[in-house]
DNA sequence: CAATATTTTTAGACAAGTCTAAAAATATAT
DNA sequence: ATATATTTTTAGACTTGTCTAAAAATATTG
């Protein structure tokens, strides 16, 4: 069975969604995520759940079954794969990759996904930092991941991920030389807003409150 | 200006079928090529007319306009960078890349098809030998390409290309050891069917008339 | 708890691309 | 040149995914 790029960036949103409130994911949510209107979620919802894709209870919200979790996790594997292949083979940078790779992610091949994760030798995370599903949906976890806001004064670590994946947010990261792989340690927190002064291999930068919370570090 | 992939392999099927037979493309062709039904090839015939991208009068066919002839050959320049790709880094034969090429090459991206043809270190035949033409639009040529049809008795040459590209007949190919490159020479003519006795760097093998007419060979 | 606000669903419409069946134009054959 | 066959176009309908506007359900608030 297959399914349109529509279906599929439905389910991917829905994952999503779930992951990141823990229930079942509202009508207005998901329009909000995917860019279009509730009344248009309504009837999609309704065909996903007849194909039993997801389950839906009328104004109770949807949540995914078995069936539509794997295909999800399917495209966020296809999709992180490519972003890999556009960074690390085509010269891309971490935050001019994304709108591509939801392009490529729909491309119908079960083995063309295989094939260039082989040719990429099985990378575990995408350039930012996102962990990559193997074939059967398994999802590689970090050791000690926590955002930069946990970490104590005089702490080290390296920086393993972004929660956010806003275009200007990298681009602001990239300015910093706060990229992935960057060893850094908190150097000074201010109390009043929780900015901190991080020291990074070149130099010492101040970040907000806003910015420390969406770095993933891997403590070291 | 983006066009739908519906857009795109319109004009793409009216390009081929205008460098096969030369004159403007009839609805039937065209229908029959697309495997579609020769009324929806009318309406979508007129879409195309309008945003003027071909030039079409009832009853007599269709041809394309100098911009729809750019995007044609920009979806082929497209097509025929990726199976370059597919081949030459995911290992896949050539005789598997053709409907993987066919999504791919719509991946609307300027820049994506540019970085891959860097990637690959600017190709000017594709696997199957057909040129690829490059970001103006124009296409390389060979030196003496022939058919194998035409090669004498005692002369040799190097497969450089195929006329069909029928999966069949790749993979008859394949078997017999005809591939892309093979130097190959003439040993013996058989009048009465226009069969041949070919040398390749192993052995011997006796094709028709139907192979060696589909086998483009450069002179050697 | 009743009144108001918000969310969700329904109903009906639209655009893209396709189809079938029938009509119109063109081509072929006697 | 007239009759027949073929090709092409038209007309109307269907599907997918979307929309707006209005109705129904749920949530919130005094």
């Amino acid at each position: 069975m297959s399914y349109t790029k529509t279906e599929e960036n439905y389910l991917k949103a829905i994952y999503g969604l779930e992951s990141k409130f823990g229930k079942s994911v509202s009508t207005n949510k998901l329009a909000n995520k995917l860019e279009t209107k509730a009344s248009s979620v309504t009837d999609m919802v309704k065909k996903l759940a007849k194909k039993e894709l997801i389950t839906y209870k009328k104004y109770q919200g949807v949540s995914l079954t078995k069936c539509g979790k794997e295909i999800a996790i399917n495209i966020i594997r296809n999709h992180r794969i490519w972003e890999v292949f556009l960074v690390e083979k085509l010269g891309y940078k971490w935050d001019e990759v994304h709108e591509i790779a939801e392009q490529l992610e729909h491309i119908k091949s079960e083995e063309l996904v295989d094939r260039l994760d082989d040719f990429l030798e099985h990378p575990s995370f995408d350039p930012h930092g996102d962990p990559i599903p193997d074939k059967k949906g398994n999802i590689p976890t970090r050791k000690e991941a926590i955002q930069l806001n946990e970490l104590a004064i005089g702490e080290e670590g390296i920086i393993v991920g972004v929660k956010n994946t806003n275009n200007e947010f990298l681009q602001y990261l990239e300015e910093m030389n706060l990229t992935l792989g960057k060893k850094i340690k908190v150097e000074k927190v201010f109390d009043f807003d929780k900015s901190k002064i991080i020291k990074t291999e070149k130099k010492k930068v101040t970040i907000s409150k806003e910015v420390s919370s969406n770095l993933i570090i891997e403590k070291s």
